[in-house]
DNA sequence: GTTCTCACA
DNA sequence: TGTGAGAA
């Protein structure tokens, strides 16, 4: 009965709002194999809640650098059941580490970013030498590139 | 992932 | 006239 309340469905339209995608982007996916929405007798998509839950965990696995092809593969993986779980771990680990190297590589651009605008904000204020060039500024502090 | 054309209500 | 499907 509980689960009654939860048996709402969507258009391919009101999916997609919902998801954060467009109706193309969608059947795009569809095409790929990444989801599977059921269909109205007269041909039309309709996604359910478990769509909802399917669709936001790709969108995570996405949004942590998993291309299409490496979506397509981990669905591939998955269906072939439990005997893959190996390969599907691999999979998720190597995309972790490129995810963890980016993401140093952004937080390092923030440094540099908020290291001019101290320099910046040094200079103005006179609290800094001069002649003190931004590349000695974050030689001193320790910071490179 | 996007754009375009066609069908249906 | 708006929404959705399928092809390019």
């Amino acid at each position: 009965m509980a689960t009654s309340l939860n048996q709402k469905t969507y258009t391919i339209s009101e999916f997609g709002t919902k998801m954060g995608l467009s109706a193309p982007t969608l059947r795009y996916y569809e095409n790929e194999g990444l989801i599977k929405p059921q269909r109205h007798s007269n041909g039309h998509r309709y996604y359910t809640q478990d769509d909802v839950r399917w669709l936001k965990f790709l969108k995570h696995l996405k949004g942590t650098g998993m291309s299409i092809s490496d979506l397509k593969q981990y669905i591939s993986w998955r269906e072939q059941g439990d005997c893959t779980i190996p390969q599907r771990l691999a999979l998720l680990k190597s995309t972790k580490n490129n995810f963890l190297q980016q993401f140093a590589d952004i937080q390092h651009h923030l440094q540099i970013l908020n290291d001019k605008i101290n320099w910046y904000e040094a200079k103005e204020a006179g609290l800094t030498s001069e002649k003190e060039s931004f590349a000695d500024y974050l030689h001193r502090l320790g910071h490179h590139e």
